[in-house]
RNA sequence: GCCGCGGUAGCUCAGUGGUAGAGCGCACCCUUGGUAAGGGUGAGGUCGAGAGUUCAAUCCUCUCCCGUGGCACCA
């Protein structure tokens, strides 16, 4: 018998039965069987040293593409589990998945792991690859599996098989070594020296089993893996510099920011950050009266009652920051703008003559966030939403979803950010409103932002008590991603807040509502835009644009007057007129991301002119003064004015 | 909230069982210098808080607070 094998090129090859993608790759070339580390048939994974069972569409995986590096890393969390267990006696095994850039693994022990136990651990995986042990694939039976790993005491793999593998899919175990063995899907190594060593153990976190607070916390080991040591320290050496760009390190250095013990999860922004934030609040303002919306503001404060109500007390009280008065009454600080816009809508009579109505709000909210949660601007517990509520009937829920994802990428691409990702939250299991109405909501707002032309990720369970929800997501310096933008859809909160407008037909109708936001918060969102330029914003955002600086003391006078003009052509200015040299205010304005320096010295009075030097370049032109303004100006143009 | 790691000058960090240092920044003086650091002098610290061990604690132990990396949570 043989089989045939079809290769990515297009050529077919007859193979005899039983032989290994291994001996395949050796037959094509020595140093492709030096780097290959698994195959695929038919899209499906196979181990190098497992027979060929059938023919079919074949690839070799190579170590340095991006399914090879899957294999190694997952490679290197069998290698990190078996060193943990021979240095850790008694420790159990769970699961050992890759992530995005290396790989973790699930422990559960009773002492507590160190960082400091990293050099010893990290010693051991590589004696594990020296000893280069034959990894091989077993096929168990189901309860002797169970009951295996039972009586070895790793009743977290026992599990696994009991409540997590579905019945009838076959249970595989990879065998490393003569001794030691994991449960796992595979695909795997024929042996660890294939590993190699540009793996590095990284951070150590507490993790609940199978995701779930309620269970055993585990101790959780990430590591880090490549092909070769340069892709590993060429991804270190990124992570240096995505550091770098943390916004709580440039929020100090720029002076944007700050945050102190008294106001845990809450900003106290400098004139800097004030600066940039009202940029963008005012182009995010225009952008919305522009797109029809009409801005209100609703009180910081309400009674409980009306919480109740809308179901957020009952949901969220225990995250609520809320007061008693001395006359008795419970009061909640918002912590989001929704009830508040339905009274606004509420107040009249509204005709469907009215709607769509979008109601936004720059809504300044409050949580009780988890203390655990806090993180720089990117998780507070004081934020203002760029919110609005859009009140529709049913056949306007699609148009103004279209409308709504057009506008959230036009205004991305102007403040010069890229999505990472667009996600649809489906229902939660707590949750409020019908399964039809759940099912008509989904699928509306599927197929709405589908029609819009979004590529939607599914997140089961994810959604808002009250809707589905997309979500739109960006990624800080170190690829953590945020949901900033939201647009969800809400058949409920209408109808606990009673919410009504007069049809064609002369009844009341219950209308239907979009909760949305294009930044999220603008705390999260500067976040995001911090790290995203590392500090140097263009010029329409920059807090500072142009730094007027001198040469000598003698330029003084000019330089006031350089700086007059360029602020009556609506530039922001700053003057440097100190005792300092010239180099040394260059060097400090650079640092501080500047994007313009006008110089000014003896030359440039007689001339009337300024030196322009851009940040990032060390050229400088020597420009007419009243053309420095204009062109600035112009250039100077947030991108809806322009 | 849970697990690991950390907290020394405004910032970045070094250091020690005998109560402390650097660079930058800041203040003052000299210097007016043409595009990424001119020179000098000086001020500035209950070494996160409290308790314990010790003749003696910034250092060792415990508790708490805060930060940080994850997990859980996220209307």
């Amino acid at each position: 018998m043989s089989i045939s094998l079809k290769f990515p090129d297009g050529a077919e090859r007859s193979y005899e039965d039983g032989v290994t993608p291994l001996a395949v790759a050796e037959g094509i070339s020595k140093s492709l069987a030096k780097k290959v580390v698994a195959a695929k048939i038919d899209g499906g994974w196979w181990d190098l040293n497992r027979p060929i069972e059938q023919g079919g569409k074949f690839e070799l995986v190579t170590r340095d593409s991006a399914d090879g590096l899957e294999v190694l890393r997952h490679d290197a969390a069998h290698v990190l589990a078996q060193a943990v267990q021979e240095l850790f006696p008694g420790t159990q095994v769970t699961i050992g998945p890759t992530v995005e850039d290396g790989f973790y693994y699930d422990f559960a022990r009773d002492e507590p792991f160190s960082t400091d136990d990293f050099e010893k651990i990290e010693k051991r995986m590589k004696e594990i690859v020296d000893a280069d042990l034959p990894i091989q694939r077993e096929v168990w039976n189901r309860e002797e599996a169970i009951a295996h790993f039972n009586s070895i005491g790793e009743t977290f793999k026992a599990q696994i098989i009991d409540d997590i593998i579905p019945p009838g899919e076959p249970i595989t175990v990879y065998r490393q070594g003569k001794d030691w063995k994991d449960l796992c899907r595979g695909p795997h190594l024929p042996s660890t020296g294939r590993l190699g060593k540009a793996f590095k153990l990284m951070k150590l976190a507490g993790a609940y089993w199978r995701g779930d607070a309620k269970n055993q916390q585990l101790q959780r080991i990430y590591g880090t893996a490549w092909s070769d040591e340069k892709q590993l320290e060429a991804y270190l050496h990124r992570l240096e510099e995505a550091e770098k760009r943390d916004h709580r390190k440039l929020g100090r250095q720029l002076e944007l920011f700050h945050f102190q013990e008294e106001g845990r999860g809450m900003v106290f922004w400098h004139p800097k950050g004030w600066r940039l934030w009202q940029v963008l609040e005012n182009y995010l303002r225009r952008r919305l009266d522009a797109a029809g919306y009409q801005e209100v503001k609703a009180p910081q404060i309400l009674d409980r009652a009306l919480w109740e109500k809308s179901g957020h007390w009952q949901k969220f009280h225990a995250n609520m920051f809320t007061c008693e008065t001395v006359e008795g009454e419970v009061l909640a600080v918002k912590p989001m703008n929704c009830p508040g816009h339905v009274q606004i809508f509420n107040q009249g009579q509204k005709s469907y003559r009215d709607l769509p109505l979008r109601l936004s709000e720059f809504g300044s909210c409050h949580r009780y966030e988890p203390s655990g949660a806090l993180q720089g601007l990117m998780r507070v517990r004081a934020f203002v939403q760029d919110d609005a509520h859009i009140f529709c009937t049913e056949e306007q829920l699609v148009p103004e979803t279209i409308a709504f994802c057009k506008l959230l990428r036009s205004i991305y691409e102007d403040v010069g950010v890229e999505l990472h990702a667009v996600k649809l939250a489906l229902r939660p299991e707590v949750r409020f409103g019908s399964d039809e109405i759940w099912d008509k909501a989904e699928r509306i707002l599927q197929d709405a932002a589908e029609a819009a032309g979004e590529t939607l990720e599914l997140l089961p369970n994810e959604g808002a008590f009250y809707g589905p929800k997309l979500e739109f997501h960006l990624r800080d310096a170190i690829g953590r991603t945020w949901q900033c933008g939201t647009h969800q859809l809400d058949f409920v909160l209408p109808e606990r807040l009673e919410a009504e407008y007069v049809g064609e037909d002369g009844q009341k109708h219950r209308p239907v509502m979009f909760h949305r936001a294009i930044f999220g918060s603008f705390e999260r969102f500067l976040g995001i835009l911090i790290e995203h330029y590392a500090g140097a914003f263009p010029l329409w955002m920059a807090p500072v644009q142009v730094v007027v600086a001198t040469i000598t003391a003698e330029a003084d006078a000019y330089a006031r007057e350089a700086a007059g003009a360029l602020r009556e052509a609506g530039l922001r200015v700053e003057l440097d007129l100190r005792n300092e040299k010239v180099g040394y205010k260059v060097r400090e304005h650079s640092l501080a991301k500047v994007p313009v320096i006008a110089v000014v010295g003896k030359k440039e009075a007689e001339g009337r002119s300024v030196a322009l030097r851009r940040l990032g370049s060390d050229a400088q032109s020597v420009v007419p003064l009243d053309a420095a303004a204009s062109q600035l100006a112009t250039e100077a143009t947030p991108p809806d004015l322009r």
